[in-house]
DNA sequence: TGCATAAATCAATACATCTATATACATTGA
DNA sequence: TCAATGTATATAGATGTATTGATTTATGCA
């Protein structure tokens, strides 16, 4: 079940982010851990300005943090955020087939 | 991981279907069981032209299926849809925090 | 200081999506 | 067949998002 209009808010603006296929590579890359915006570029065949604001998209929506060093910037997940989204989709997957009585 | 370009294409179209509020009340209510137009449209509050838009965005996506009986049509989710975003979600939670080597 | 590299921002354009209104379709029962 | 009810579709205006190329900021090193 979904809780507040809050985590109703952020859980829509969090899938918004993941409902882009160059975004979901993203995801799939930093799942194996930190990575510099350079190696991510070289990865994905993208124009740097353009990964720039799709990193800049999973950033706003909580799910990637970032951290400098040196001249790099390091991008990583936010575990946490994809835990709250978890309950979301564990309602779907655990949702009741059996039918309510229609109350029209 | 993600595994194909079709999955990642039907994954994107899912989670676009989950990034509404209105749409996220749905799947909540949906998950208590299934549930005709007509009671969704007296639990949300949404004129029923567009809640019949957004149930078309959740079944267009994979992630709500429809049963008609007599003049009312039926809305349910579709478990196995969600199960594979679960997988998804999981990548992001179980991601490595370690840094791996920078390679520029 | 001056230059090279990494990353972010800006401006412009094209395209997709949200919402509301109006209308059409389907089913039921008189 | 007609009217009533439940649901779906069509259209249009407003808003949001994706993409590109040019520019800018930030850091490191000669």
């Amino acid at each position: 079940m979904i809780d507040s209009d809050l985590s109703l808010r952020s859980a829509s603006r969090a899938f918004q982010a993941l409902a882009d296929e160059t975004r979901l590579k993203i995801i799939g890359l930093l799942a194996d851990g930190e990575l510099c915006v350079c190696d991510l570029a070289g990865a994905l065949d993208v124009p740097q300005p353009l990964l720039s604001f799709h990193l800049k998209t999973l950033r706003d929506a909580g799910l990637a943090r970032t951290r400098r060093e040196g001249r790099w910037v390091h991008y990583s997940l936010d575990g946490d955020a994809f835990e709250d989204l978890k309950h979301v989709i564990a309602a779907g997957i655990e949702s009741n087939s059996g039918a309510n009585p229609c109350k029209c």
